[in-house]
DNA sequence: GTCGTTGTTGCCAATCTTCGCAACAACCGG
DNA sequence: CCGGTTGTTGCGAAGATTGGCAACAACGAC
């Protein structure tokens, strides 16, 4: 469990929604995998504990977690969006075009850009789980020998 | 016309891909939308000169396209993803939170945050077409009074 | 605990996107 | 210019996602 049950019924119901057995499942769904997980991944896992759960009811269940920020998505771009329980501090993601590896990196890095952006357009960045692509360390050497 | 017809036709080709008619069609509907279309719009577009190309064609096209790195894709995540010409000079998108005001950053912009993750990581980011979220400076002078 | 209000769910239909396949056309070599 | 190879297209089907609606359930008030 990578989620407080206080704390997500809170955040949902001061946003006017409701708390019902399906929304709990689809958001332990989304905590089984470890990390992040996939639309279908989560789809399997509800129906897997009850079978009675619509699919459109998945779809609705996710769609609202992130538009309350108890879920997060990451569109890649190139595949699937990931979901994934958000946490405390903001994190974004590196991903190699190459061999698809997957790294983190904190909010930190990214406080140099943001204050770039704040100065130069007045812009003020709020945004969590960016994904950088580009090329990890072990592609870089592969590719050049 | 924003984009360099003879370019494209060597850029795709190179790739192991074919100059067809359909394509170019595609591609001058994504050059029609002043900046950044959506692929209903360039679907419309295209059908528009020529009704006899069918919509998974688009569809393919447009894949293709971005494949390529012909055409640019942006997934602004709430919304249809955007496409646009690839230009010379990458950028990247702001867009607010409240409004839907965007605005565009240039590549140098990011160079701190590259140079940060290469140090830290060892990962050469390389990523066009970044869609950073926030507040823009109108909206934020409007939330503090 | 019960009632009433109102957001939610499941079902089904509409829509969007992808896939498989046979006919077609781009491109290469001669 | 012509024929052969092979990627591409259009079509129809399959799969994925969204939307409308009546029955249902959460939750605040009593």
């Amino acid at each position: 469990m990578t989620h407080d049950t206080r704390r997500w019924e809170q955040q949902i119901s001061q946003a006017g929604y409701r708390v019902t057995r399906q929304r709990a499942l689809v958001l332990d769904a989304v905590c089984a995998g470890r990390g992040h997980t996939t639309l279908t991944e989560v789809a399997g896992r509800v129906r897997r504990r009850d079978r009675t759960v619509s699919r459109s009811t998945v779809y609705r269940a996710l769609h609202m977690f992130v538009a309350t920020g108890v879920v997060v998505q990451a569109d890649t771009g190139d595949a699937e969006p990931y979901y994934e329980i958000a946490r405390e501090t903001p994190h974004h993601h590196l991903r190699c075009r190459d061999c698809g590896w997957e790294g983190e990196i904190t909010a930190d890095d990214l406080s140099a850009l943001e204050e770039t952006v704040r100065d130069r357009y007045g812009f003020v960045v709020n945004t969590d789980h960016l994904v950088l692509f580009g090329q990890c360390a072990a592609c870089q050497s592969r590719s050049q020998s």
